[in-house]
DNA sequence: ATGGCTACGATCCGTAGA
């Protein structure tokens, strides 16, 4: 099973990218986040159309997730159980005996500000939805938009960030709890490229002086992990005229 | 130099993203 996920910023402005995207990479499951748009005007015919089934939780302006799949998506699950909140950042589904969740997790915009404290609360309710899915679901997938650059690493320039949200000691410490849970970042399960990133500010010709930071992930449960057999990051879209920001991430499972 | 783009939904500027 080839797993993506992807960050479009807007799916109905993105949507000729995305198509040209699957027709080449041509995932089995892609996790979707930013869509900006309801799901009454999600461009579900056009998905279905290259053989795509959907699940969407769709929001106006804001936030959205969805799950593309090749094959049907059961017991689908819109939102963290027992989390109330009105942004729609994520859902969730089982594919071919995989529980696959799709996250959009909150910005936090700085650190210290209420945003930010949301963005702490809303990965602690994170934590405890997927504890209780892996009790249940020994294959899990998790991936989408962390907001989390796990190690300096995954930054382009760590003196600049150093305490800025994204990579604040409480949000690394909140990604690392969900490492304890039994999730392995696929990504550095490989042999990975120095400077690699999956987002890059539009501003200052952040994508060509490479300023990026990798964000976007796909956590693996052990039994996912295994089997996993590469971990990356396509560029490629980011390149294109009217890009955005993010780039899609993906992992191949055997 | 704390800006700089992009998308959205409201109007021709404010909010949000990261």
């Amino acid at each position: 099973m080839k797993l993506a996920t992807w960050n479009v910023n807007s799916i109905r402005v993105r949507l000729p990218q995305l198509l040209d995207w699957l027709a080449g990479a041509k995932p089995d499951v892609i996790c979707l986040q930013e869509l900006k748009t309801e799901a009454a005007k999600f461009p579900r015919a056009d998905l279905e159309a290259v053989g795509y089934a959907c699940a969407v939780s769709g929001q106006k302006t804001y936030n959205g997730v969805s799950i593309l799949s090749r094959t049907p998506l059961a017991e689908v699950v819109a939102g963290i159980p027992g989390f109330a909140d009105e942004q729609k950042r994520v859902i969730a589904a089982t594919v071919q005996g995989t529980r696959v969740v799709c996250v959009y997790c909150p910005n936090g915009q700085a650190v210290g500000s209420d945003k930010y404290e949301y963005k702490l609360r809303w990965f602690a309710a994170l934590r405890e939805y997927l504890a209780a899915e892996l009790r249940k679901h020994p294959r899990l997938a998790v991936a989408g938009d962390f907001n989390v650059a796990p190690e300096d690493r995954d930054v382009h320039d760590p003196k600049a960030w150093e305490g800025q949200v994204h990579v604040s000691e409480p949000e690394r410490a909140a990604w690392r709890a969900l490492l304890a849970l039994g999730l392995k970042d696929s990504f550095r399960l490989f042999e990975q490229p120095e400077k690699t990133y999956s987002w890059w500010d539009y501003r200052m010709m952040g994508f060509r002086r490479n300023a990026g930071l990798r964000i976007d992930h796909v956590l693996l449960s052990d039994a996912l992990a295994q089997a996993c057999v590469a971990g990356a990051i396509d560029k490629a879209p980011r390149k294109l005229e009217r890009p955005s920001d993010h780039a899609p991430a993906l992992a191949e499972i055997a």
